[in-house]
DNA sequence: ATGGTGGAGGATCCA
């Protein structure tokens, strides 16, 4: 049967119930991942979306920043939490479906602005968060997984508008891209998403900062959905709601949905 | 090299 999930970084979940009930009702999506929530488990609107049939949540929190959360119409077992290069931060949760399929939503750190380790210790935490990643995956060889979030890298060339021109921009830069190579293969993830649009620009994020978002399209892709070869042999099909990036008051990040034959 | 916008929380820190 079809399976769907989105994630989405939706930049304070408190100031945009609204949206996300608007992308439960429109989309209904099976499960949806939320990223920088922003704030702690307690205070997310979990009313507005039991309301709209997600019943289930797993989720981490801390007050003011980062946060996830798993919303679900289908029952969910808490899978637990790491705490990555031990920063103290609500970045990762996991969960577990009825049918046995694990959850993994990820927001990675953003890493600062400068991508030099020596002058910038966001960027050391940020390869130091791949490489425990990468280590971890090692050591459990996931099956039955999925993995989503906002992973704050956009790998490939097609992932950004400008590939020469973002080479030293913190989110494209050869680092990071080796590090994110080395969690994938770590887990043998299959990039569920370019699995299904290989060819062309595909971007999920589209700075604040740029007037004009749309007609100038200097975006990113830096919100992934992975899955373990079991699930990624099956049929699958994806698609960014890039709508949703002009909604009043929008994230900066548009959701990244994917459906699987489970 | 710089600044551009937005969220949290009430000054800056973070993206």
């Amino acid at each position: 049967m079809p399976f769907t999930l989105a994630t989405w970084n939706i930049n304070s979940v408190r100031l945009r119930a609204d949206l996300v009930a608007r992308l439960l009702l429109e989309e209904a999506p099976d499960v949806l991942c939320l990223q920088e929530c922003k704030s702690p488990v307690d205070k997310i609107p979990l009313e507005t979306f039991v309301a709209l049939g997600y019943t289930h949540m797993v989720a981490r929190g801390q007050k003011g920043y980062n946060g996830v959360a798993i919303l679900s119409k289908l029952p969910l077992e808490d899978a637990g939490a790491e705490d990555f290069a031990a920063l103290g931060h609500a970045r990762h949760v996991a969960a577990r479906l009825e049918n046995g399929v694990t959850i993994h939503n990820f927001y990675v750190p953003a890493g600062g602005d400068k991508p030099d380790r020596d002058i910038n210790v966001k960027f050391g935490q940020k390869l130091d968060y791949l490489t425990e990643m990468r280590d971890w995956f090692r050591n459990e060889a996931p099956q039955k997984s999925i993995l989503v979030g906002d992973l704050n890298i956009a790998p490939r060339e097609d992932d950004v508008w400008n590939h020469k021109q973002l080479l030293r921009i913190v989110s494209h830069t050869p680092i990071e891209v080796d590090h994110l190579g080395a969690v994938q293969e770590a887990g043998a993830w299959v990039d569920i998403t370019r699995k299904d649009i290989p060819q062309g620009q595909l971007y999920s994020w589209w700075s604040y900062r740029s007037p004009e978002w749309d007609a100038a399209d200097k975006g990113r892709r830096l919100d992934h959905v992975w899955a373990t070869a079991d699930i990624a042999n099956a049929g699958h099909s994806s698609r960014v709601l890039r709508p949703a990036r002009g909604w009043e008051k929008p994230s900066d990040h548009a959701p990244v949905f994917a459906t699987f034959d489970l």
